[in-house]
RNA sequence: GGAGAGGUUCCCGAGUGGUCAAAGGGAACAGACUGUAAAUCUGUCGGCAGCGCCUUCGGAGGUUCAAAUCCUCCCCUCUCCA
């Protein structure tokens, strides 16, 4: 295996912490190898917060090594306590079923599931038919709890109370660990770097059970420059399904992004070589931006694929103009090759039927239909603050919709500088 | 099981009979400034047909002209003891 992988990992900044990096380095340099990643089925799609684990999961693919995902179908009915100050809310096994499938096409999207290069796997598998006596003997026994009490992740919930349930997430997950290695070979777990805890649990497991070495890796935590979750914005947080987070907005999400955190975002969410981030970062003024619609059409373009990122990118230089119309900034990004000319408009949008027109439907009805805002309340407030507009012009005050309020069928709403969307009549 | 502390609007956190839709901070939203950034400043920040009504302070009852605030029961969390 030629490529460095673990090196590039390093380079992008993707590796917070890691197990034997020697070791672990030349694992991986010698021969294919299979990893995995835990992934919680809390919701029905993942969002730009598990696009990480993705991305590194990929990168590794690329290099020829085989990714498992683990779906944590069993633990989620468990509560992970790492990170968290309080206990989380169970899901019902018909849910994490649920959400496993919509997490499961997600994945797809983005690694070969063919001829077994990866593989995805529910943890209820083995979790489920535990047998308690069994458990505490062969794994439990393994354990300590003075360690575990250690653990930062415990130490932080021992504070404000944690329940037996939770305490025992780590021999759980270090029992995936255990499975895996056992039935797939798999050596290697990865996580985010709160999962430290569990990653060397498994470990020590591992060495105690099969007398084999096995390696982890963890990624480092995505924060706002002021330390706040990543990936979260006015709707919420910025999910990967498009029903969730339109294209555009996903695409806006990233353009928006900090220019401090530019660098950082360029390494972990592209594949551009490491060389042209670098200079892409160092770029001041309206190069600085340039490099924004670069990170954000790249990482539209892997979530939502070339054609719909070429669609979000024209549709916001539309509305926004380009930041390097002469195209002098270098990339190797395909952005490059978007023709402006047929910028078309590709904003969010729903159809209105005429007789719903009819009822005498208002600006303030109708932004709420749009669900740009949640309330009347709030709606008048933005027109009040001269944040709502029609068509590009600022309203007033609230007033009834008029068929001469469209043109050529649509009438543009927008929130605020940067939201839009558009409402249709059917011809 | 015993003793104590506590559960407040998205989060943290004041409030212990009317002046409370509830201080303050954070987040968020809008505006100004900018580079569709950050920082800063200003405004907003339960809902509604807007100084009036409705819903909210763990849950259910009760006292009172009036309760987040008092009483009863219940649920949950924490601390100490057993």
């Amino acid at each position: 295996m030629s490529h460095d992988v673990y090196q590039e990992l390093g380079e992008r900044g993707l590796i917070y912490q890691s197990t034997d990096a020697d070791g672990l380095r030349s694992l991986l340099q010698k021969s294919p190898q299979t990893f995995y990643i835990g992934f919680d089925p809390t919701a029905d799609s993942l969002h730009v917060g598990s696009l990480i684990p993705i991305i590194v999961m990929m990168h590794l693919q690329k290099a020829g090594h085989r990714p498992i995902a683990i779906l944590g179908g069993g633990t989620a009915m468990v509560g992970d306590p790492s990170g968290k100050t309080e206990m989380r809310l169970m899901l019902t096994p018909a849910k994490i079923v649920e959400n496993g499938k919509g997490i499961a096409a997600q994945l797809a999207r983005f690694l070969d599931f063919n001829d077994d290069k990866c593989r995805l796997i529910n943890n209820a598998d083995w979790l489920s038919e535990l047998k308690y006596v069994d458990f505490l003997r062969d794994i439990g026994r393994h354990f300590s709890v003075n360690r575990m009490l250690t653990a930062e992740s415990y130490k932080q919930r021992l504070e404000t109370g944690l329940s037996f349930i939770e305490f025992n997430y780590m021999l759980l997950q270090a029992y995936d660990f255990h499975v895996l290695c056992k039935e797939q070979n798999c050596r290697i777990q990865m996580g985010g770097q709160d999962q430290w805890g569990n990653i060397v649990a498994g470990i020590d497991l591992i060495r105690r059970t099969q007398s084999l070495d096995a390696y982890g890796i963890t990624f480092p935590l995505l924060t706002t420059s002021n330390g706040e979750k990543f990936g979260k914005t006015a709707g919420g947080a910025v999910w990967l399904a498009a029903e969730r987070t339109s294209v555009l907005d996903f695409y806006q999400f990233w353009r928006n992004c900090e220019d401090s955190e530019l660098e950082k975002l360029l390494n972990f969410f592209t594949f551009l070589p490491v060389s042209e981030i670098k200079y892409l970062a160092q770029l001041q003024e309206s190069g600085i931006n340039r490099a924004k619609e670069i990170l954000a059409y790249e990482v539209t373009a892997l979530v939502h694929g070339q054609e719909a990122a070429a669609t979000a990118y024209k549709t916001a230089v539309s509305r926004f103009g380009s930041a390097d119309p002469e195209l002098k900034i270098e990339t190797s990004s395909k952005v490059r090759d978007i023709s402006l000319q047929a910028a078309e408009e590709n904003l969010p949008s729903l159809e209105l039927d005429q007789a719903e027109l009819e009822t005498g439907m208002t600006l303030v009805d109708l932004f709420i239909k749009t669900g740009l805002v949640k309330s009347k309340g709030q709606t008048r407030r933005l027109i009040e603050q001269g944040g709502a507009y029609l068509n590009d012009v600022r309203i007033g005050k609230d007033r009834p919709i008029t068929p001469n309020d469209f043109k050529e069928n649509i009438i543009t709403l927008r929130a605020g500088k940067k939201r839009y969307f558009q409402v249709r009549l059917p011809h």
